[in-house]
DNA sequence: TGTACATCAGTGAACGCGCGTTCACTGATGTAC
DNA sequence: TGTACATCAGTGAACGCGCGTTCACTGATGTAC
C-alpha cells in the first residue's frame, strides 16, 4: 500500500477513535458535531468530506469495522459449548464478558447506548451484529450437551435472550469502573469487590435461564390468549 | 387552583409532550434543542425558562413525573404472582406488557432510548424507576407457589433478569408498530401476524427463564475461577 | 361589588457563537516516460 | 535515475443559520381593601 493511502486510512482510524473517545465522556452520537470531531482528530473541519459523506455514514463504517472486528473476537473467545462441564461454562462465559468489555470499553459503550439511539442507520448497524452474534452463539450452544434436546427455533430465543441478558449488565459495569467518583470508600479494594460481586449476580442469573433452558422442552406450547 | 396555576401546568404538560413527539420521530433527547421543544409547544424560547432551568432538568422532570406514573400502573395491572396457573401468568404478564407498550409507546420509546443514552442525569433517573420497578416485581414473584422456595436475594436477581428481557424486546415491538414501511406485503393483517410471532417468541424466552427459576435452588453455588 | 396594585406566564429584540457546507488553494506523494 | 505532470489529503476563508441566554416589556390574572 502506497504511503498516502497508508496515512488516509490512519486519518480514518483516528476519526473513529474521536467518536469512541467523546462517547465515552458521556455525549450521545447524534449530539456530536461534525467540527467537533474533526477538531478531536486535529483536522479542519474540511477534512471530514475526504472520508465520509456526512456523521451518519461515518457512525455506520464505524460499527461495521471497528465493532465487527471486536465482536468476533469475543464470539472466538466465547465458544459458549466447547469446554468444561455445563456449569462451569456459563460462570466462564460470563466472566470472559466482562474481560472483554474491560478489553474494550469504548466499543460496548458506543454499542450499548446508541443500540436504542437516535440514528436509524446506526441502529441497523448494531442490531445487525448483535444478529449475527445470537446467530454463532446458537450454533454453540447446539454443541453443548444440555442443550441437544432443544430444536434450532428455540435455541435461537434462547442465545437472543442470552446475548440480551449480557447486553443489559453492560453499562452497569462500565459506570462501575469508569464513573470517578474519588471517594475514600470507592478505593481500588472495594471496586474490586464490587465487582466480584457484580459478576457473581450476572452468573446466577445467567445459570436461572440456561438452567431454565436445559430442563426446557421444545415440546413445550406456548398458547396464547384469546 | 387558580386559572393561571391551572394554565402554567398544561404548558409544562405541552413541554413533556414535545419531548416526547420528537423523540419518537428519531431524534434522542441530547440531539433537541431549547428553541426546538419551544417551537414544538408553541411558545417563545424564553417561556422555557418559566418552566425549567435547562433541558437537562426537562428530562429529569418528565421521568419522575410521567413516566413514573406509566409504570405504577403497569405494576398495578402486572401483578405477576397473583392470579391464574404459573404458565398462564408468564404469558398473560408478557401479553400486558405489550399492551402497555401500545397503550403509552412514547413513553416506552423514551425509557428504552434515554436508558442508555447520552445524559446522565436522565439516565439516572431512568434507573431508579427501573430499580423501582424491579423492586415490586420481585415482592410480587414472592407471592407466587412456584418461587416460594427461592430466597429473597436471588428473587430479587430474577426480577432484574426478566425486567432485562421484557425491556430488551420494547424497540424491536415498536419498530414493528411505528416503521411506516407502507408495502404491499406489510399490510395490517401481516403485522398483527408479526406481532403475534413476537408475542409468542417472548413468552417463550420468558418461560425459558422463569420455568429455570422453578428449578432454581438458592443454595447453588456461584464460585468464581480463580 | 369595585378599585388599585402586585404577580408572573409569555413576548420580542438583540447578542455572540458554533454549526455544516462551499470554494479555490497548497504541497507532498504517486506515476509515466 | 531524473523529470514533468497528475492526484488528492488537508487548508483556510467565507457564507448563512439556528443556537442558548440576556433584558426590558406586556397584559391577563390574582389579591387586598
Amino acid at each position: 500500500m502506497t504511503t498516502r493511502a497508508c496515512q488516509k486510512r490512519q486519518t480514518r482510524q483516528a476519526f473513529f477513535n474521536a467518536i469512541l473517545d467523546l462517547c465515552m465522556l458521556g455525549q450521545s452520537f447524534g449530539s456530536i458535531s461534525l467540527r467537533q470531531v474533526t477538531r478531536e482528530v486535529g483536522v479542519v473541519p474540511t477534512a471530514f468530506y475526504r472520508h465520509f459523506d456526512d456523521m451518519e455514514t461515518l457512525g455506520r463504517c464505524l460499527i461495521e469495522e471497528e465493532l465487527g472486528a471486536a465482536l468476533s473476537t469475543l464470539r472466538e473467545h466465547l465458544q459458549m459449548g466447547r469446554t468444561r462441564s455445563f456449569e462451569r461454562q456459563i460462570i466462564t462465559s460470563v466472566q470472559l464478558y466482562f474481560a472483554a468489555i474491560d478489553a474494550h470499553p469504548r466499543y460496548w459503550q458506543f454499542l450499548v447506548s446508541e443500540r436504542f439511539g437516535g440514528s436509524e442507520s446506526v441502529r441497523r448497524a448494531i442490531e445487525a451484529q448483535i444478529k449475527l452474534f445470537a446467530q454463532i452463539m446458537s450454533e454453540d450452544l447446539g454443541i453443548q450437551p444440555a442443550f441437544q434436546h432443544i430444536n434450532a427455533y428455540d435455541r435461537r430465543l434462547l442465545a437472543q435472550a442470552g446475548l440480551n441478558l449480557f447486553l443489559s449488565w453492560t453499562m452497569d459495569w462500565l459506570d462501575m469502573t469508569y464513573m470517578q467518583t474519588f471517594d475514600a470508600d470507592n478505593d481500588m479494594a472495594s471496586l474490586h469487590a464490587k465487582k466480584q460481586r457484580m459478576v457473581t449476580n450476572s452468573a446466577r442469573q445467567a445459570q436461572m435461564l440456561f438452567y431454565g433452558a436445559e430442563n426446557w422442552r421444545s415440546s413445550e406450547e406456548t398458547r396464547l390468549d384469546d
